[in-house]
RNA sequence: GUGGCCGUAGUGUAACGGUAACAUGGAAGCCUGUGGAGCUUCAGUCCCGGGUUCAACUCCCGGCGGUCGCC
C-alpha cells in the first residue's frame, strides 16, 4: 500500500509497500516481458538503482509457462529478481496484430505466436495466471483501444475494461499480491473521468492509466492524464502505463502520477540513443570515434566509470553484446537517477523549478510527437 | 596458347538501344504496458579505346582483367 510522505502541488513523494519490499515513489520500472530486462542480469539491473521491474504474464505463460515457473517457486526465484515485480495482464498485446485475432464480451481470442493455436485468453486467466506466478502488483485485463479512433470506439473499449476489471478483482485470490485497475477513455477527458469513476467504485489497490504514449501528442497526452488522475482515490498509487521519456515523466509527476514503466530507456540503449541532462547522445554517430570522455560527465554508472564514448561507440557499431549492456547500464542508471531526484525536489518542494530546469536542459528539440 | 562465359555503387547482384535498379555496407533520424539489429530518409555505380546509330551500360571490334574448360 501507498503511504505518502511528502506533497508538493499535485506530486508526492512516499513508499509503496509491496510484499517483497518497499518502492520509493515516484518510480520508474524497466520492462522484462519474458522474465529478463534485455541484455542485463539482475545484478546489473540492481546497480541501477531499480527498485521494481515489470514482465508480462500473458507472455510467458505462453512460453515457458505457468507450471514452469511455478515449479521455480515463482516468478522472483525464476528470475532472481528480490524486489519488487507487476506483471502486466496481456491487454497491451490486443494491439499487436501478431495475437489478436477478434475481442469480445468473454474475452480475446489470439493467436500464439510460437505456435500458431489459437485460444480464448480471459480477465479469469490472467489473474490466476499472475496469482501463480506470483508477481507483487497483478494489472487487470484491459481493452486497449488504438489511437486515434472514435469516442464511441472509446466508449466501448472503456466499458468492456470495466467490465474485464470487475471480473479481475472478483477472480483475485492471492492475499500476497496488489491488483490494480486500469483506466481507458482514449484523449476524451470525459472518458477519462468516467473510466476512474467506474474503477474507483470496485476499488483497487492502485490504478493505471492505460492507452497512452501510443501515438497521441503530448497536449493530448497530458490531458488525458490530467482528466483522470484527479478521480481516482487520492490515496492509492497512480500509474502510467508505457511512460518512459524522462520529459513526459517529469510532466506527469507534477500531474501527479507516481509510477512508470517503459522499454523507452532499454531499447533506445540498444539502438545507440543514451541519455543525458542535456539530452540524447546518438552515440553510433561517428563523431565518438575516438572520443575519450565518457557518456555522461559525473554519472556514476559502471558504464560512464569504466569505459569511453569512443569504446561504447565502437561496440555499438560492431555489434559486441557489451555496447548494449554498457548502454542500458547507463540509460537505466540514468533514469534511477533522474526518479531519485524527482523525490528528492518534492521533498524539499522544490519540485517545480526541479522540473522547469530539468526541461530547459533536456533536448527535446528533434522528437517527433513533441507538440 | 586456345575456346566459352563474364566485367554495373565499397561488396554481392538486376534491368534496358533512349543517361540505371535491388540487397548489404555507409551517413542522419525515429523508437514510450519490447517482434533480440526494426522503421524512415540521404549519399554512392555502367573496366578502357574505337566503331555502328538520331541515341550505346546495352550491338560490333580491339585491349586489359576475371572465371571455367581444353592443349
Amino acid at each position: 500500500m501507498l503511504e505518502i510522505k511528502q506533497e508538493d502541488g499535485e506530486a508526492r513523494t512516499g513508499v509503496l509497500k509491496l510484499n517483497s519490499g518497499k518502492v520509493k515513489t515516484p518510480f520508474f520500472m524497466p520492462v522484462g516481458t519474458k522474465g529478463g530486462v534485455k541484455n542485463l542480469t539482475p545484478e546489473q539491473l540492481e546497480d541501477t538503482g531499480t527498485e521494481c521491474l515489470i514482465s508480462n504474464a500473458f507472455i510467458l505463460s505462453l512460453r515457458p509457462g505457468v507450471k514452469s515457473i511455478a515449479d521455480h517457486g515463482g516468478l522472483h526465484e525464476f528470475m532472481k529478481w528480490k524486489k519488487g515485480i507487476f506483471t502486466d495482464s496481456g491487454g497491451f498485446q490486443i494491439l499487436s496484430k501478431d495475437f489478436l485475432i477478434k475481442k469480445s464480451e468473454k474475452g480475446v481470442y489470439f493467436k500464439n505466436p510460437y505456435g500458431g493455436d489459437k485460444s480464448m485468453f480471459t480477465p479469469e486467466d490472467s489473474i490466476k495466471i499472475q496469482n501463480l506466478i506470483g508477481s507483487d502488483v497483478a494489472m487487470c485485463l484491459d481493452d486497449v483501444p488504438h489511437y486515434g479512433k472514435s469516442e464511441k470506439y472509446m466508449l466501448d473499449t472503456l466499458n468492456r475494461t470495466t467490465d474485464w476489471a470487475l471480473r479481475c478483482k472478483e477472480a483475485h485470490a492471492n492475499e500476497k499480491q496488489l491488483l490494480f485497475g486500469i483506466g481507458q477513455g482514449g484523449i476524451f477527458p470525459e472518458l477519462r473521468k468516467k473510466s476512474a469513476q467506474q474503477l474507483n467504485k470496485i476499488g483497487f489497490d492502485g490504478y493505471a492509466l492505460g492507452g497512452l504514449c501510443i501515438g497521441e501528442s503530448k497536449k493530448e497526452l497530458f490531458n488525458s492524464i490530467a482528466a483522470q488522475v484527479k478521480h481516482f482515490d487520492k490515496d492509492k498509487p497512480k500509474y502510467v502505463m508505457g511512460m518512459g521519456s524522462p520529459d513526459d515523466i517529469v510532466e506527469a509527476v507534477s500531474l501527479g502520477a507516481d509510477c512508470f514503466d517503459s522499454i523507452y530507456p532499454t531499447k533506445n540503449a540498444r539502438h545507440g540513443s543514451l541519455f543525458t541532462k542535456e539530452g540524447t547522445l546518438k552515440m553510433k554517430s561517428r563523431k565518438y570515434n575516438g572520443d575519450t570522455s565518457p557518456i555522461e560527465e559525473g554519472c556514476k554508472c559502471y558504464a560512464c566509470k569504466n569505459y569511453s564514448k569512443g569504446f561504447v561507440h565502437h561496440m555499438l557499431i560492431v555489434h559486441e553484446q557489451i555496447g548494449k549492456t554498457l548502454a542500458a547500464i547507463h540509460n537505466l542508471t540514468f533514469m534511477q537517477n533522474f526518479m531519485e531526484e524527482i523525490r528528492e525536489a518534492i521533498r524539499n518542494n522544490t519540485f517545480d523549478e526541479f522540473k522547469k530546469e530539468f526541461l530547459a536542459n533536456f533536448n527535446v528539440e528533434n522528437k517527433v510527437n513533441n507538440r
